[in-house]
DNA sequence: TTGTAGGCGTTATCAG
DNA sequence: CTGATAACGCCTACAA
């Protein structure tokens, strides 16, 4: 492995100093063409390459983005891919490359780790995707005043800026369609606990309920933990009722594939016998059989907006500010049809 | 946001000099204990932290490890998931980080960006997560000594680095297992023609129908594209042959979820009607209904062990050597039964 | 238009 | 054990 090329190198074989190469070559002003272009013909026969480190040592930069994410849940999951689309579309032209950080680590939490992080320079700002309401390290950040955007969770600490979408809406949608069916015995599965998004989510359902004066049982109100197993638990216990929903309003699309391969499992029919919604029109949606009938959110859009909202920011040498609330959309596909009055329950439906 | 503490406000404030104070918080050998512990409470007095640019312009190290992979094939998948929590937990005591690089986009596989990844060390070296064997920039990180690991496809390329699983023997084994359920009539769907393993599952499969002489129609031996929706398309074609098969080995997990769906959709049961066998084991094989009969390959631990490969080698500055076939086992679970010698179709099955 | 001097924050080297 | 000096590669500021 040979040396690589410094200006110093390219000043010497073409006779300029290196004051006039790194001009040249940053494409600034006060250099004549012709220089300019024996520069650069040197550069290319040296196979030049500027030194990042270097650079950043001067710039106090390091040309890094951080995205921190909660791996376990996250990590394997579309959501999460769209959001690296989205970031990714963003970054292409502006020269950044993307750190990955797991929020679940002992040390980032903590908020050892992170202190580094930024303090030593090893990344510019962060991008933070869908934290837990429990993480300490938010505050930790706010403290040192790391540009941050954090995507797909709306805080409740305004001094942080965020993008996320209308999670209330979208509960809204979904719940009105499903009345609009006629069904009445409508079951909730909701998200963690430790996720904001997933709190508005519930109480939007429970308002709803409460709007229409709808008489559920508690039981109708089911924790999952967004994961396919945890959907397939919660609508288990549900199916088995003996006054079970004749709907299911799932707070997230991979609850919602749980619950469907559960009502499978227990030879109930889709949406003969039981509708199901979800929420975040993941890909999978469009192509689970039945598809399913979900709250599209613009979750690449999300990414890229708030990338650029981070880049802008850094740019301007500022931290990021405000909060954004994207639409979200009712996305009518085969999981949903028409309450039937009686269903297969040995004791014949209560009238609502 | 006030310029952070460097070695000299330390040193100023403490009455030693940079030097000592270096010494003293690198935790190397030749300084006084005393004044060991006066240069500690400085430090954190100043709420010091190393300039790890700093560091790296003298290292001629960025202490950044580049994760390149193909996004939309993979970056929402628990394949790739599963790997990098084997990075994550090989890294976690190393003090280096990682950063993503989609190999599809233009500017990474032309070579372009890639050249200045490493010629600018924005990198110390490269993990590939399962590279297209069309991919440019293989060759052009050869040419570079750049040291690199290649994990999840076994190349060609005898000079590459890689780790991945025994593809052949997994097919072997799924066949195999089909055989002695008494199938005769087994299909086959493929991966991407673009990947290495893909083919060496085609080649594996091809060869034991040779073995047993199983004479199948050409239309047994489907391409897929390892997605979801692949799998269900394929699987369609298969299943409305008017001479269907009553097994389908596909070439991954994914597909045989697909096929799994089209199945359903055409009302065929598995396993009584149609076995379906997957490859790769991933978390969900366990957790869908029916279960997946597949082969396991330990993903995380590849990803471990590869992570692990490429810090050894760049603790000892050279380049990381040498293949790995990781072993692999047969998992069977529900989606696969006993032969029925006359399945629905209107024509009786041929005799095998 | 071009060049010189100096600094960014750390560490290697060698002298005290 | 401690410290002065130089070097890593680039860029800002100023001078010619």
């Amino acid at each position: 492995m040979i040396r690589r090329a410094t200006m110093n190198d390219i000043a010497r074989l073409c006779g300029f100093s290196k004051m006039t190469v790194s001009r040249a070559l940053a494409g600034r002003p006060g250099v004549r063409p012709e220089a300019r272009r024996i520069i650069a013909a040197a550069a290319t026969k040296l196979r030049y390459e500027v030194s990042w480190v270097a650079q950043s040592l001067n710039n106090n930069r390091s040309g890094v983005v951080g995205v921190a994410t909660p791996w376990d849940g996250l990590i394997g999951s579309n959501f999460l891919a769209e959001i690296f689309r989205g970031f990714s579309r963003a970054m292409d032209e502006s020269a950044l490359e993307l750190a990955l950080f797991n929020t679940e680590s002992e040390s980032f939490n903590h908020g050892s780790k992170l202190a580094k992080l930024y303090r030593q320079r090893k990344v510019d700002g962060l991008l933070v995707v869908a934290p837990h309401s429990d993480d300490a390290f938010l505050k930790t950040l706010r403290r040192l005043h790391v540009p941050l955007v954090v995507v797909g969770e709306g805080l409740p600490d305004a001094s942080i800026c965020w993008i996320a979408c209308d999670d209330s809406k979208g509960i809204t949608f979904v719940s009105q369609y499903l009345f609009s069916l006629g069904h009445r015995k409508i079951a909730f599965i909701g998200g963690p606990e430790n996720l904001n998004s997933a709190a508005r989510r519930r109480k939007a359902f429970v308002d709803f309920v409460r709007a229409k004066a709808l008489r559920l049982p508690p039981a109708y109100f089911q924790t999952g933990d967004y994961t396919i197993k945890g959907g397939r638990e919660a609508a288990r216990r549900l199916l088995k009722l003996s006054d079970r929903p004749t709907a299911i309003v799932a707070a997230n699309d991979i609850t919602a594939f749980g619950a469907m391969e559960s009502a499978r499992q227990l030879g109930i029919s889709i949406p003969d016998e039981l509708s199901i919604t979800g929420f975040d029109d993941l890909p999978e949606a469009s192509e689970r059989y039945p598809s399913l009938t979900t709250v599209h959110q613009p979750v690449r859009e999300m990414g890229k907006k708030s990338a650029k909202l981070l880049l802008t920011a850094l740019a301007e040498n500022k931290l990021p500010k405000g909060h954004t609330k994207m639409p979200v959309s009712l996305v009518v596909r085969e999981s949903t049809g028409p309450c039937r009055k009686v269903n297969r329950t040995m004791r014949p439906a209560r009238e609502p």
